[in-house]
Order: structure tokens, then sequence, then C-alpha cells
DNA sequence: TTGGAATCGGAACGGCGGACCCGCTTGCTG
DNA sequence: CAGCAAGCGGGTCCGCCGTTCCGATTCCAA
């Protein structure tokens, strides 16, 4: 990884940077050939670097994701577990919807994605804030990590449908606030 | 119309058949060949009697989607908004979730798929019962007819994620009967 | 029964997109 | 500076899928 020539080097860090653009802006469905043109490279040298399209795109989310678990952690010691899980929860899919690739990457069946468990490590963390929100009533007791998961998904297929529709979000975190007992 | 030929009369009715079982199990994805063996006829067939695959699907889900809105109008003058508001809402997502068709056809971006109208008539048909659940006080006052098509695709999108996590709508139900103000 | 037209069915076409390969280029090393 | 291996690039192959075409078949009416 180190020893490669100057110009590999230059060319990974060209793919790299290309499809991060790309894929921030069209998700998994940009063509690989895009992404190529974009660095300034032909397709070929893409695949020397990377063995598959799935391998490039893990390449460049993977970071953000563990980003978020790392800001998730890093919150986990606040004071108002609340008030900090729903800003937690609000900075995700904000993020996310400007980001097509962290709203594909999140959206992806969870298992065969990020079996380097960067996936995981997000999920727990936000599940501890999760936890440390529900002691302390502000977050209805009935929801864990998965589900958490889960209403991220939804969100974010909301913001694509009919973006700009911010009031919707406070729906969903209203329904998290709510006692679990108010359904009928 | 009337005056075809037996047999085609007879394929025609195959195809809408097998349309209907592989849409509503995979949605748009199925491949038409599919739908074609399925029905036991050649993609030629299919394509003598409905003009494209879209062509094929609207005919398919056209006549649920009036069904839906049909209902909601013979809601219109009943007691108890809120309640029937509220159920008419689950019954949308529960059998849209068993039928990855009525899940497609209204996750598409509103305008070039029902041209006659149907999701139109659905909207406003909903957005009678919305109103009349609010002003009965029993949903919040700040969403309209669009935020709760929206809002459909996401519970659709959060049962696609996680099947059979039903509790997740329930968040979604009580967000909509949170008061609006209770959002900080 | 039979002629011919409507219908059938699946082979063929075209476009797209991911993966691979091979002749040419380039940069490192001695 | 020279030689060679690593790297490059885009042309190519392959599979998938919507659509079209046409020879074979079936139905209807005279």
């Amino acid at each position: 990884m180190e020893k490669m020539r100057a110009d590999a080097r230059r060319n990974r860090a060209k793919v790299l940077a290309a499809a991060e653009e790309a894929f921030a802006l069209d998700g998994l469905a940009v063509p690989l050939d895009d992404i190529a043109r974009l660095a300034g490279v032909g397709a070929g040298t893409v695949y020397r670097h990377f063995p598959s399209k799935e391998a490039l795109f893990q390449a460049v989310v993977l970071d953000r994701i563990q980003q978020f678990a790392e800001e998730a952690r890093a919150l986990a010691t606040a004071d108002e577990p609340g008030a900090v899980f729903f800003d937690y929860f609000v900075r995700v899919i904000r993020q996310a919807s400007l980001n097509r690739a962290i709203c594909d990457a999140l959206a992806e069946s969870s298992g065969h994605a990020f079996k380097a468990g960067a996936g995981d490590e997000f999920r727990a963390a936000f599940a501890e804030l999760l936890a440390r929100a529900q002691a302390a009533g502000a977050v209805r007791a009935d929801i864990d990590g998965d589900d958490l998961r889960a209403l991220i998904v939804g969100c974010l297929a909301v913001e694509r449908y009919a973006p700009g529709t911010e009031h919707l979000l406070r729906v969903v975190l209203d329904g998290l606030r709510a006692a679990a007992a108010t359904t009928a």
C-alpha cells in the first residue's frame, strides 16, 4: 500500500475523490464509467485499485459511518441525554439527505454491507444514546437500536420523496417522545 | 375491446392475472419475461395487449388505488373522524406492505404515474379524512394531504427495511396525534 | 371445410452497465 | 540513461431487460 508507484497513488486518490462526489450525488446507481471519467482515468484503473464497484462504494462511505459512530460515542457522556439524542438523530438525517451515498449505505439490508463492522459500531453507539435518553424519560421505552435504524431509513425515504419537508421529521420526533401507552 | 377473438380475450386475462401476482410480489422490478412465462404466453403477446410494461403496471394497480379512494370517500361521513382516520391510515399501510405493486405505485414521484387522476382522487379523499380528524382535534394541524402521502412512503420504507415491526408504525401514529407545539 | 386475417410466441435487436484484458506508456532502479 | 515491470486505459465481452419483428398457428366466417 505504501510502496506503490507515485502515479498509482495519485490515481487512487483521484478515483476516491471522484467516487465520493459521484456517489454523494446519485448513490450506488451511478455507473462506474462516470466515476472513471470524472476521475480522468479509465475503467480499468478503477478496477486495479478496487476489486468491484461495491468495494469502492464501501471505501467511500466507511469512514463517514465511522465518523458518525465516533461522534455518537463522544456524546454518550453528555448531560441532557434527551436533547443530545434528538440533536444527533436530526443531524444524521440531515447529513444523509445531503449525501445519497450515506442514504444507500444505511438502507442496505443490514449484514452484508460492512463486514468490518462499522455499521454495527454506529448502531451500537446510537443505541447507547437511545438508552440514556430512555432512562431519562425523554424517549418512549418500546424502541431499540434496530428500530432506530429502520426509522432513519423511513425518514430518508420521506425526505427523498418530498424534499424540504422538515416538519414531517417533527412528526417522527414527537412520536419518539410520546409515551408508549398513548397508542390505542 | 369487445369484438376480440376468444383466445385473445383469454390471453389478455391471463396476462393481467399473472402481472397482478408478479407485480404484487416484486413490484416494478419483475422482468416482463417472467410475467409472460407465468401467464403461459410469449412476450410478444403481452405487447399486443399493452403498449409497454409501464402501461401494464398501471392497468394492474389502477383499480386498487381507486378502490382505496372509494373506501376513503365512504368513510368521509362517519362519526369519530379521528378513529376513522387512523384506521384507514393503518389499513393502507398494511395493504401496501403486502403488495409491492401498490408500494411502488405510491412511491413513484407524483405526476406522471396516473394521468387518469386516480392518484389525485386517492389523495383528495384521504385529505378529506385528514381534515375531519384535524377538525376534531385528533390529528395535529400542521399536516396536509401531500405530507400524508410522504409519510405513507416513509412507513412503507420502514416496513420493507424491517418487516414485521408494527410498533414503529405506532411511533408515527403517535407523532400524528401529538400537538404541533410539542416540538422544541 | 377452407381461406385469410388476427393472434401467438419466442428469436432477435439495442442499449446499458459491470467486469476483464491486452497492447501501450510510464516511472522506478541500477 | 536504459530496461523492465508496474500501471494505464478503453475496447471488449457478458448478462440483463424492454421492445420489436415475423414465420407459425389458431380462430372465425363464408
